[in-house]
DNA sequence: AATGAATGAGCATTCATTCAT
DNA sequence: AATGAATGAATGCTCATTCAT
C-alpha cells in the first residue's frame, strides 16, 4: 500500500486510462464504476477519493484527452503559411491524427458513439455547441482572408463553406470511426480535403 | 368495453408515438418504459402486449420513422436524370426534409444524440453500417456514370468523393440537428451541396 | 403468487407490520429496507410498490398506528363529564392504553427513542410541534372552563397548568417507555394525575 | 510548527466543539466525521487521534457538556434548605439552567431529539435509566423526608410523586426543547413546579 | 386487450476506518 | 501531532420483465 503524493498521481492516472477502457467497452450509461476500479486496479472508493462521480470522471477523461489535438491544432496554426494551405493543413492533419492516435480516436469514438445525452452530461453538450461554433466562425474568418489575398473565390458564401468544411470533417470522421475498416483515412484524407478546396478555390 | 383491431392499432401507435417523445426527452438509455406507457396513457403491461421489450419498441420506432426518407429517396432516383442532377437533388432535398419534417428530424436526433452504443442494441449499429457502406457504393456508382456522361471530372478519386459526399452530408446534418439556429438548412443546403459538386465537375 | 386486489391490500399491511417490527430492532436510521422486506416475505420491489421510500414507509406507519390513540380521545371527550372528569380521565386512561395496546406503546417508542432528526423526516416533526400545541390549547380552555364552573382555582395560570399537564403526561410516559418494570403505569397512573389535579382544584 | 501539549489540548476541543455542533445539525447518525473534522479545521485523521471513533466523540461529547449541570445539582444540594425547598430549587433552577445556557441546552437537544437507539450507543442508553432510577429514588426520599418533617402530605404515595416530578420536569423540558417559541421556561418554571408541589403539600 | 402486483438483478454513492508518511 | 490516500462494507433505489387475472 502505498500513501505519497507521488503515488496519488499515479492512481489518478490509472483510473482516468482504466475509464477509457471501460467506457469505450460498454458506453458511458451502461459502464459501471466497479468495472472501471477493477481495471484501474484500486476499488471504487479510490474513485470517489478523487473525483466527484461518475460524470466528473467523464469530464476530466475528455478534458486531458483532448489536449493533444487542441496542441496539435494550435501549432498548425502558429505553424503560419497561406489561408488555403493553413485550412488543408488542419483538416488533413487531424483526420490522418486521428488514425495514428489511438487515445485521440477512443475518445471521439467514446464522444460520437459510446454517449447519448444524460441530463448529468448537459454541460458538456452545451460546450460542445459552443466550441462548434466557435470552430465555424475561425474557417469561416480563414476563407474569408482567402478571398481577400485572392486565394478562393470570392462568389462563395463562407459561411456556408465554413459549415461545409466542419460538415464535411466531422462527418468524414464518424464515417471511418464507424467503421475503419471502410477506408482509410491516411489514404483518402488528401483527396478529399482538395475536393473539397477545389470547391471553393478561386478558377 | 369491446376492443377491436383498430382499437389495437391505435395503442401501438400510441404508445410508439410516446416512445418517440420520451426516447428524445430522456435518451434511449435513460427513458423508463414506464414513462412511455405514461405518455401513451397506458400501463406499462400493453407495451408488452406490442412489443418484446425496450429494444424491440426502439427498433419498431426506427423502422416506421425512416419509411419518410426511404420514399423520398426512392421517388428521387426513379425521377431520373443525369448523375450530377440525382447526387445534388439527393443531397439537397433530404436536408431540406430534415428541416421541413419534423417526425424526421426527431428520429435523426434520437439516433445520433439520444442513443449510444449498447450490447442490446448491436444489432441496429452493424445495420447502421452496411446501409451506410451501401449508401457510399450507390454514390460511387453514381460519379463513375458521371464521369462517363462526361459531367465530372475523370481524374477523381470516385470512392473518396462518394465518401466525402456522404461525409458533408451526414456531418451537416449533424452540426444542424445539433442547434438549428446556428444556420438554416433550408438557406444552405444548395450553396453547400454546390460547394462539393464544383470540387468534382469536369472543368 | 397472488396478483388481486385483495392480496395487495394483504401485502401492504405486512409490509407495515414488519416496518414496525424491524424500526423498533434497529431504530429508525439503521433498519434495512432488505430485512423490512425480509420480515414481510416479499422483497425490497414490493416495498417501493406500494411506498415512494423509507420516510414514507416510516409516515405511513405512524399514521395508521396513531388511529386507536385518537379514536380513544375523541371517545373520551364525547363522553362529557366536568372538565376536571375529562382531563382526568383524559389523562389516565391514555396512559393505561399504553401499557395496555402493544401496538401503540411500539409507535410511542419507535418515535421517542428509535427516531431521531433526519432532514427526510423533517415534515413529521413539524406536524408533531403544531399537535403538541393543540393539545396545549385544548387543555388550556378546558382548565378555563373548570375554573368557570368552579372545579379549578382561579388563581392559577392556566397556560403553565397546561402545559405541566401535557409535560406531565409525555414525561411520565417516557420515563415508562425507557423502563416498564421502573413502574407500573396501571398502578400509579391515577395516583400521579391525582397529584397534578390536587395542584389546581379550588380548595 | 511545533506543537505542545496545549496545542493538543486546544485540537481535542476544537473537534468537540464542532461535533456539538454538527451532531444538532444532522443528528447524530447523519453526521459525518468529515463534516465534524472541517469545521473544527482539521481532517478526519485527527479526530482518529484523540478519538477511537464516532461513538467516542458522542461520548466525550456528553460527558463534558453535562459537567455543567452536575455541579449545579450539586450546589443545589450542598446549599440545604428543607426538602421542600430543595425539591423546588432543584426542578426550577434547572429548567431555567437550560434556558439561559445554550451550551446544556444543545445537549438536551442532542440526546432528545438528535439521537436515536443504535447498537453502538447501546451503553449510553443503559447509563440514562440508571440515572433515572437515580433520580426517582433520590427524589423519593426527599420526599420522605418531608413527610417526616411535616411539609409533604403523609397519604402520598412518595414513589408516584417522585415518577410524577421527575416526568413533570423532563417532559415540560422535552416540550420547551421542541419549540421554545411556545413558552418562556424562565416565566413558566416557578408557576408549573408550584403547581406540582401543591399537589402534594400538607394542606 | 390490458392491468397492476411482485420480482430481482443491478449500481452509484456514502463513510467510518486504517495506516504509511 | 496530523495528513490524506485508499479501503470496503453497507444500502437505498430504479426498472425491465413476468404473469395471474
Amino acid at each position: 500500500m502505498r500513501r505519497t503524493k507521488d503515488d496519488a498521481e499515479i492512481t489518478r492516472r490509472k483510473i482516468l486510462d482504466a475509464a477509457m477502457v471501460v467506457f469505450n467497452q460498454y458506453g458511458y450509461a451502461s459502464a459501471r464504476l466497479e468495472d472501471i476500479a477493477a481495471e484501474a486496479g484500486v476499488t471504487r472508493g479510490a474513485i470517489y477519493h478523487y473525483f466527484e462521480g461518475k460524470p466528473e470522471v467523464y469530464t476530466a477523461l475528455l478534458n486531458e484527452r483532448f489536449e493533444g489535438v487542441n496542441n496539435l491544432v494550435g501549432s498548425i496554426v502558429s505553424d503560419g503559411g497561406t489561408p488555403k494551405e493553413v485550412l488543408g493543413k488542419l483538416l488533413t492533419k487531424i483526420l490522418v491524427f486521428m488514425e495514428e492516435n489511438r487515445e485521440y480516436r477512443m475518445v471521439q469514438e467514446l464522444v460520437l458513439f459510446k454517449t447519448a445525452y444524460l441530463p448529468e452530461l448537459e454541460e458538456g453538450m452545451a460546450h460542445k455547441v459552443k466550441s462548434t461554433e466557435a470552430t465555424i466562425s475561425f474557417i469561416d474568418n480563414l476563407i474569408k482572408e482567402g478571398i481577400q489575398c485572392g486565394e478562393f473565390d470570392k462568389n462563395i458564401d463562407t459561411r456556408a463553406a465554413a459549415i461545409a468544411a466542419v460538415g464535411l470533417f466531422s462527418g468524414v470522421s464518424t464515417l471511418w470511426l464507424l467503421n475503419d475498416k471502410m477506408f482509410s483515412i491516411k489514404k483518402y484524407a488528401e483527396s478529399i480535403v482538395d475536393c473539397f478546396l477545389s470547391g471553393i478555390i478561386n478558377k
